[in-house]
DNA sequence: ATGAAAGCGCTAACAG
DNA sequence: CTGTTAGCGCTTTCAT
């Protein structure tokens, strides 16, 4: 294996030279660089990360933790992250978790000195932990954070596409909108997409009713099954409703099959909107109609607060709907 | 920082016997062991795998590379990859590769002393990286390996599958099959369902014509996309077929919302089976009958060749038609 | 069965 | 601007 030892000799300079050229920092002189470059060509040096690993404490893993791993919205958040991390020499890694083994994979993850820790995930992580993350400065992103944490506040401004899709509704005499919750009550309650959901339901006159919001166990349970038999439920309650909303594509797609099994038309008896724009959602049928978050910026988002260790930033992502078949 | 030393310290003993009762490996007294695991616990010690990758000159990375991401095929794959690594301390990466940028990726893999590769993409890793890969001893799998490359014979046996899948079409009076190949044709001369598509055709009695295989550009783009003009390319020829066959599922999605969105009635008018078995086939309506190829197993089987170095195993893998609502 | 000590390849402080 | 040197935390001979 050839190390920096023998590009140095082969340059005719330290290895401390061979290192401030490699990483662009620090006093070097032109020809020194030349001599050192030339070197590692002609060498065919590939540097050791595993040793400046090691020096720095600190690896340049990134995981991201992610409960629902079959949701395809984690995949597009995941593809841009990796283009983005590609840039910064980042090896951005998946890890499906569960709030059962956190703890376990916290603990892999801290004896691998990853640099940073993008919690998709909706529960924090275990508070035994935290200080170690501090002392090791491993970068911490949970989106769904204890209010003390300090973090990336990746503000995701889906507001403006809700209003959008309760404006559009209203317009073509839709007032009966169902919320597909799908997460617990508990969690649910944070979800800025149920807050957004009741706040307009009241400014655009829809029904206001409890029964018009279903609970679920995602992300115990997948999506797309917590979709169905989300639906399920609610066609057993013989409520009156002409459009539904649902947490995320995903579960918009498991609401869309348990209907059309059971005889409900899309959009002619129900009108479905999802949350994500999934690439899939446009290759269902009836092709989904649903609100764009923008996944490629996010991902990036992600990274770029780990590069610059942001700590109280503001991404502002605009959420748009768009309409496609499953809206009439 | 809580290091080896600290907890040899604690336990009165040297760090190497620490090391040792670590790993599992080399003679320690019980009372020893005892010592030093009270002392870890005590301290709260994580080892440092970054050390621990140095002076062995390789990490616990397991890199998957994957050309078309959005593909749930390999989230699945990838989900079982995960499990089982965790099982041996290895962190499973995920890597978007396309042929254009493969080099860049493997030079950065190597750099990081990845402790395997596995090459999930259409094309072998190049060329001028394979000796520097057998000198760190990066252990490789190359899903379509140059004939001469020592690696993991996963063999899959679809064949069966896909037997079954003439036999029961047959047995409903279906003769005419289209595959939808979505690979070009050099890569798809390679492609095990093709052959066994023709060599079924020809034992069952179906339509033998070149124009019932329709090739594409897979993975250059994606499943969806391919399967989707696939369809729309059969549509225009005008051909009489009763029935399609498609390389994978999400490929068999696009291929359907073709036809619907062209009126074309799902299985009155035409059938269609997909392949891999990926969870969103029972979601999309009507549900999507499909060859399961236990991704479960595959991605274990993968883990498992790492773990142990398998230079030329084989792994039975029976694939089984899964009969849904798009076949009659 | 255990400890001492020499590295693994690189970084970074310090001296020049 | 450049070289020397002392680690980083762990593994692994080699003695004992």
């Amino acid at each position: 294996m050839v190390t920096r030892k023998d590009v140095a000799q082969l340059a005719g300079v330290s290895t401390a030279t061979v290192s401030r050229v490699m990483s662009k920092s620090g006093y070097v002189s032109e020809a020194a660089k030349e001599k050192v470059e030339r070197a590692i060509r002609h060498l065919n040096y590939i540097p050791n990360n595993l040793a400046k690993n090691l020096t720095q404490n600190k690896s340049n893993v990134v995981a991201v933790l992610v409960e629902d791993v079959t949701n395809p919205y984690y995949l597009q958040i995941l593809e841009s992250m990796s283009d983005e991390g590609r840039k910064h020499n980042l090896i951005i890694s998946l890890f499906a978790v569960n709030k059962g083994d956190i703890d376990i994979i916290l603990e892999s993850l801290i004896k691998n000195r990853v640099c940073a820790i993008i919690n998709l995930a909706l529960f924090s992580c275990s508070e035994r932990y935290i200080s170690i993350l501090n002392e090791l400065d491993i970068y911490t992103i949970n989106v769904r954070p204890r209010d003390q944490e300090a973090c990336l506040k990746l503000y995701l401004n889906q507001d403006r596409g809700i209003e959008e899709m309760f404006s559009v509704l209203k317009s073509k005499g839709r007032r009966k909108l169902v919320y597909i919750a799908a997460l617990n009550k508990e969690i649910a309650s944070e979800d800025i997409r149920l807050s957004a959901y009741r706040k307009n339901c009241q400014k655009y006159g829809f029904i206001q009713d409890p029964q018009y919001v279903i609970f679920g166990d995602y992300p115990e349970r997948r999506a797309f099954e917590v979709g169905y038999d989300s639906a399920e439920l609610l066609l057993k309650q013989n409520l009156d409703f002409d459009s539904i909303f649902c947490l995320n594509d995903s579960t918009a797609m498991g609401v869309m099959k348990c209907l059309l099994s059971h005889g409900v038309r899309i959009p002619q008896d129900v009108w479905v909107v999802g949350c994500d724009n999934i690439i899939l959602s446009q290759y269902v049928h009836p092709s989904l109609s649903t609100i764009d978050v923008q996944t490629e910026r996010q991902g990036k988002a992600y990274i770029r607060a780990v590069v610059e260790k942001i700590v109280d930033g503001t991404e502002e992502i605009d959420a748009k709907l768009i309409c496609r078949e499953s809206i009439g």
